[in-house]
DNA sequence: GATTATATGGTTTTT
DNA sequence: CCATATAATC
């Protein structure tokens, strides 16, 4: 038997074994689906012979998929896996339509549209229609059309099905099968598709060219899909389409970790297949290698709250592990201060580095206070998601011009670039040309190289031919020219980088710093050698690199190794683990999610989403929750989140309290949740004055705070962190935060000196002088 | 047409 | 609070 068969469990192995027919694989968290699906696929190619370039793989996150080919590779030992088609859902279609595009009426070199993109199509088609855009908020409408695509419902039959007529005439808003036509006829002539096209003209391909499906069908001969549980009914198409010929389809998921529902990501599809594919084997993987007793107990207690969920229980020989800390804090900058301080000891105490830890939380505004605390405390962090690198508006600009020279129909990259740089060419204009361009059935850009003979300004036509001429130009360098050095010409001949880099500003500074971070980006573009079947669209051009970042995550492009703490929604830390996990925010309207709560499909998802954080955990699991945060400005008051009641007392400790020992009430009865209650006297109907929570109105019974309150220390203007090698016993010292104090004692190794220092205003305090800041006073 | 001041409104999660 | 949209002013 194989050597990498003897590391799997029974179930894994027969899995793994399973060659030909429909599979399903149930895989509870941290139950080592991917070591499954890696395992698989490589057992494939040695044992069976399939040929690496019949097999799809398809995970959810880039990273996912590069690390299954850098697995598979390790294993195997050759470099075989390149050949495999392993992507994202988004990235391996474009990949294909790339190549098919001509069928459906596309160019070859169509743009793909992000949300922001989109978005703005959506604005420009409402206002086209005469539509007011408070009734109809491109926001909401985008949404729905969104939804009718993964639901795979066209236009045509949008505007003919009378459910979703009536719930949007209840809406208000009965012109939205209108604008979805008119939209997608908009981002047709612009020769663009937004991430839901990606999937709809896929199955359409499929579905009406049988040639293309015949391609695809033969040439996937094993199909694997990572993360099912998240995949919506166009995805489910679209694999059954590709799957009908060979049926070697291999799905993997964990119904309790469904959280994409309102990306149209549907648990019926896990249903389904049972019912579509004939003999399906189900295998459960129900033992957990990652986390401990009591982290995996909690997780199951809360699932187990959900009525709908497919049968299954996780256990684990792991240890028992420590209980789960609950901490109570006054305000979001407290949960900040407590999850940094936490971190800071507990590097301290058990020599963890930054990389093992991670901040997780359900809306990405939550970063800003763990931020500001980190940074404070001089801890490096790294943010997932939130406004990505290519969302800048300095990067769209730039890029706005590769996509133009590169598509000149994308009318959303013109309508950015055509006055920026500023040359003269207002909105005004840009008005005229784009109703000029609808009248006449014209793209903008044809309008625009014709501007002589639409009567424009002779000074505003002037501005239009110097704009023209230049791209032209830039169009006729791309044929001699690769993307980096085009990009060079395009930054330099339109002033671009000349301009950032006169802006002396920080945000000017950055700015600057971001665009040559963009250069040096296509720059590896271009170096890097192609996967071989890229070849099969043409070129490594410039087409081929703009369809590609709009796919990239910024979880993607990570420093793996980098020694950061990792900041990152819930949501993006799908499929990740870490020893030490922080899950902020456990407060009502926040998590659960005020906009979920209204039904209980919402509120299960959200629990699911609870349970995906707690999951995480390998050793150490941190759940806080503040009394009050600041939202739209405001500080609020929200209760604690009803998740936390369902955890039982006998797996929490709420002793914690930032490192400081507390004597609390340490009683055994009820849950957290309430003892929470009772120990806020009733819970946070009491109002405390905005601001500050003076430290003396204690509780009866003492809740654990983050921290002992610490009366806040400016610092000297000279303040200078002294040489604190030799201190010596009796020196006079100041300490960043905790002010003037005597140094009463000196204890520790050489190597970890610890000060016992007596402070004026905060009292005795054990200090490690390899990481505390002290300035030494001058002793007269 | 560009620059600056003021108003508004938005936060759920992402490819 | 923050970012974007509109109005006001040059």
């Amino acid at each position: 038997m194989a050597k990498y068969l003897d590391e799997l469990n029974d179930p894994q192995r027969e899995a793994v074994l399973h060659k030909d027919g429909p599979i399903m694989i149930i895989a509870g968290a941290g139950s080592g689906k991917t070591k499954v699906l890696t395992t698989r696929i490589t057992h494939l190619m040695s044992a069976h012979n399939v040929d690496s370039f019949n097999i799809l793989a398809l995970t959810f996150t880039n990273k996912a998929a590069a690390e299954m080919k850098e697995r598979i590779e390790r294993i195997l030992g050759n470099s075989e896996a390149r050949n495999l088609y392993v992507g994202t859902f988004h990235s391996v279609f474009a990949r294909i339509l790339r190549g098919e595009a001509n069928k459906i009426g596309y160019p070859n070199n169509f743009t793909i549209y992000d949300t922001d993109d989109a978005k703005s199509v959506v604005k420009t088609v409402i206002n086209e229609l005469n539509l007011d855009d408070k009734q109809y908020k491109p926001n909401v409408v985008y949404n729905r059309i969104s939804a009718a695509k993964n639901a795979l419902i066209g236009p045509a039959e949008y505007a003919t099905d009378y459910g979703l007529q009536q719930e949007d005439a209840r809406s208000n808003r009965p012109m939205i099968g209108q604008i979805y036509d008119a939209y997608s006829k908009r981002c047709f002539k612009n020769g663009a598709m937004d991430f839901d096209d990606l999937l709809f003209k896929m199955y359409i391909l499929l579905k009406n060219h049988p040639e293309s499906l015949s391609k695809y069908q033969h040439k996937f001969k094993y199909i694997l899909i990572d993360e099912y549980q998240d995949t919506n009914p166009a995805q489910y198409e679209i694999i059954k389409l590709l799957g009908a010929m060979h049926e070697n389809v291999c799905v993997v998921g964990d119904d309790a970790q469904s959280i994409y529902s309102f990306r149209g990501a549907t648990i019926e599809n896990i249903l389904q297949f049972q019912k579509d594919y004939d003999d399906v084997k189900v295998v459960k993987l129900e033992q957990n290698y990652r986390s401990t007793k009591h982290i995996l107990n909690v997780a199951n207690e809360i699932i187990s709250n959900n009525k709908n969920q497919i049968e299954k229980k996780l256990f684990t020989d792991n240890d028992e592990g420590e209980k789960i800390k609950l901490v109570r804090t006054m305000t979001d900058n407290d949960e900040g201060k407590m999850v940094a301080d936490t971190i800071q000891e507990q590097k301290l105490r058990n020599h963890f580095f930054n990389k093992d830890f991670a901040i997780l939380y359900r809306t990405n505004a939550q970063s800003r206070s763990f931020e500001e605390a980190l940074r404070r405390m001089g801890i490096a962090y790294r943010i997932y998601g939130g406004m990505s690198f290519y969302q800048r508006k300095e990067i769209k600009d730039f890029i706005a011009y590769l996509r133009i020279i590169s598509n000149t129909r994308d009318e959303e990259a013109l309508k950015r670039i055509i006055n920026y740089p500023g040359r003269g060419i207002g909105k005004t204009t840009i008005d005229k040309a784009v109703l000029l361009a609808n009248e006449n059935n014209l793209t903008l850009w044809e309008v625009l190289s014709n501007a002589g003979i639409y009567g424009f300004r002779s000074g505003t036509l002037e501005s239009i031919d110097g704009f023209v001429t230049m791209i032209k130009m830039f169009q006729s360098e791309l044929q001699k020219k690769n993307a980096y050095d085009l990009a060079i010409i395009v930054g330099k001949s339109t002033g671009i980088v000349k301009d950032l880099f006169n802006d002396k500003t920080t945000e000017g500074l950055a700015r600057y710093e971001n665009v040559q971070e963009l250069l040096n980006s296509i720059k590896e573009f271009t170096e890097t050698p192609m996967n071989e079947e890229d070849g099969e669209v043409g070129d490594k051009g410039l087409g081929t690199y703009l369809q590609q970042i709009v796919l990239l995550t910024d979880a993607d492009d990570d420093k793996e190794n980098a020694d950061v703490v990792k900041l990152m929604t819930i949501h993006a830390a799908k499929g990740l683990e870490f020893p030490v996990v922080f899950v902020g925010g456990l407060e009502e309207t926040l998590f659960p999610n005020a906009m979920s709560i209204n039904t209980r499909e919402e509120l299960e998802e959200e629990r699911r989403l609870f349970y995906v954080a707690i999951t995480r955990a390998k050793t150490t699991l941190y759940l806080s929750f503040s009394n009050a945060r600041y939202r739209f400005g405001q500080l609020q008051q929200n209760d604690p989140s009803r998740f936390l009641e369902e955890i039982p007392e006998l797996h929490v400790d709420r002793s914690y309290a930032g490192g400081a020992t507390r004597n609390n009430a340490n009683s055994n009865q009820g849950n957290a949740f309430q003892r929470m209650q009772r120990g806020f006297g009733g819970s946070s109907s009491v109002r405390e004055p905005s601001g500050n929570f003076p430290e003396k109105k204690k509780p009866a019974y003492s809740v654990p705070q983050a921290r002992p309150q610490v009366k806040e220390h400016t610092v000297s203007e000279n303040f200078v962190a002294s040489d604190t090698s030799n201190l010596q016993e009796g020196q006079k010292v100041e300490h960043q935060k905790f002010g003037f104090g005597e140094v009463k004692k000196m204890e520790g190794s050489s190597h970890n000196p610890i000060a016992t220092i007596s402070f004026k205003d905060n009292g005795e305090k054990k200090i490690m002088l390899n990481y505390a800041k002290l300035r030494i006073l001058e002793t007269e």
